[in-house]
DNA sequence: TCTATATAAATCGCATCCGATTAAATCGCA
DNA sequence: TGCGATTTAATCGGATGCGATTTATATAGA
């Protein structure tokens, strides 16, 4: 009886604002702070094993986008991550500064800084450090659905805050 | 086939840090990366709706915990938020700076500040504001079971990285 | 009573996020 | 060719999160 089955009772379905009713509008029953907390709890959760490799959690975040590809440029990371420039900028300073990644402006278009993982980068990823976390979550096999579930409802909300793709 | 039945066939199930084979290390395969995506997708779309009220989304967030019950102190109102005085204090002296809240030291201890929605605060909540927010996360009928989803991700994370309860 | 300890909030510094702006390079097009 | 528009990062300021410390108050034990 896991996360499979919609209720939709007549009794108060959990939404995104709960209840027009007053009686319903509790944080308990607020998506966004559900994942709002989620979110909380996975930084603090990573944070002893991250805090050994000298990593934050959004660094870490970074480094496995990038070991996704070699040469990216800011901005098609920052699409991959759902950031622009103002935040990876000082992000990617950083992890040059410790060794972690190279940035180098593109010498065919000096408009871009494409960025790379070091041997010393990629070496952190090796030995999977996180891999303990997957206990952690307690979903056992719910757990691809509830990935694919926030994946799905993360695009929803992009998609609905987005005007068109294009319109020309 | 929206949320329900598990996968969990031969073939690269999504895993917290997903596959040890290097391969499926992608970032598209991260649970926190989809919940740490999912987050920054939420402020966004609140934002258009948050800014006619002159709050940001933890401000909200904030006023709708305050809704449930008056006077609380700064560390029950943290252990709702799963927030300590660090980061509420600033906001809550923000809130107050505007005539959303009230803050005062409760008489019987001095140590604890107790705060309330002032009539200005509690009016903000009247109009629902975030309602149209339920259709643009796109879950329909699995809006229930994905906030259920997510709370227990949560709580497991936490239970996860604190020691024990008590001991003595 | 008097003091050591404990507790609650606030303060401080660092690392994100993000809107707005700036600086540099490229592109479009007459 | 030349210049305005566009594109890409970077910069700047405000608002979170959070570890570590500080301040003020309350409690406990000799």
């Amino acid at each position: 009886m896991p996360t499979s089955k919609a209720a939709k009772g007549p009794d108060m379905p959990a939404l995104a604002s709960p209840q027009p009713g007053k009686g319903g509008r509790k944080l308990s029953n607020f998506l966004c702070f559900a994942v709002y907390s989620a979110n909380l709890a996975f930084g603090r959760a990573y944070k002893p094993i991250l805090d050994q490799l000298g990593l934050t959690y959004t660094q870490y975040i970074v480094i496995v986008a990038l070991s996704e590809e070699d040469d990216q440029t800011v901005g098609a990371l920052g699409e991959k991550m759902f950031l622009e420039s103002n935040t990876l900028t000082p992000i990617l300073k950083k992890l040059e500064s410790v060794g972690y990644i190279t940035r180098r402006r593109d010498p065919a278009d000096e408009r871009q800084v494409r960025v790379s993982l070091t041997p010393a980068g990629r070496t952190l990823l090796d030995g999977d450090p996180v891999a303990p976390m997957i206990a952690a979550t307690g979903l056992g096999d719910d757990f691809p659905v509830v990935q694919k579930s926030v994946t799905r409802l993360r695009d929803n909300l992009l998609r609905s805050t987005q005007p068109e793709p294009e319109k020309s």
